[in-house]
DNA sequence: CAAACGGTTGAACAACCATTCAACTATTAT
DNA sequence: ATAATAGTTGAATGGTTGTTCAACCGTTTG
């Protein structure tokens, strides 16, 4: 087919709906805080993440159980360990050799519940 | 007295704690869920969709108007929308050359204003 | 003390993913 | 009909990221 040269890369959305995009950016939250938000759900983003999540749920879980559990080795569940203390969606308490983990708020649960709602639909 | 075999690189945790292992073992949801779980929060993960989730959450938006919001091309905005579509988390509708995106559920700003509160801490 | 075990860490590798670029479709205006 | 605009799409690319591997630290045991 015949390709057309001419053309223009520009759009003028802009100038036609220029005080919807104001009206619009007027609403949003600062762009920190969008990046903040984005970051904290990257979180819950990945399975084993997650899954490491419900494990320590039940009870406070060492790190060899846990990767027994998930059927990983202690390695990649230690990495993903950190980012979730990193995050503070987690604490551990060292006892001997062991180091138990724990979730540190309630209001992970809160928000993991809502998306299970969303999900089963 | 038998002796200790030549050392095999092992854990013994899953002996030691075994009961607790199957006990939060029993509470987790299944392996499918906990993967969907992931994959819904990855969406969200990303600051470009959301800050167009933010965008849109005022008033409909044609993608040329994102685009002008956010500083993006049209067609790296497009792609994001793409993906947000097949998520069933917006839904859109030609107008003469322009198709406007609305945000499809009152769920989705339930999840995102709950992980603004847990972030402003 | 030395060996063994639980756990952590950094580098390397592979897989994934967001943006860019170019070409394409569809609709509107001249 | 032709050109211009709005939007989509596939391939390529560069950056991100999860897992593996090996070496390491701290604690406990013989």
């Amino acid at each position: 087919m015949i390709k057309h040269e001419s053309t223009v890369p520009s759009c003028e959305c802009e100038e036609l709906h220029a005080e919807l995009i104001e009206k619009n950016r007027a609403t949003m939250p600062d762009e920190s805080t969008i990046y903040d938000l984005a970051d904290f759900f990257k979180i819950f983003g990945d399975s084993t993440r997650m899954s490491i999540l419900f494990a320590i749920d039940g009870a406070p879980m060492c790190v060899c159980d846990i990767a027994a559990l998930l059927g990983m080795t202690k390695s990649a569940v230690s990495h993903q360990l950190k980012i979730l203390r990193q995050s503070d969606l987690i604490t551990y308490k060292k006892v001997g050799k062991n180091v138990f983990y724990t979730l540190s708020d309630d209001h992970v649960r809160d928000i993991i519940e809502k998306a299970l709602e969303h999900i089963k639909e």
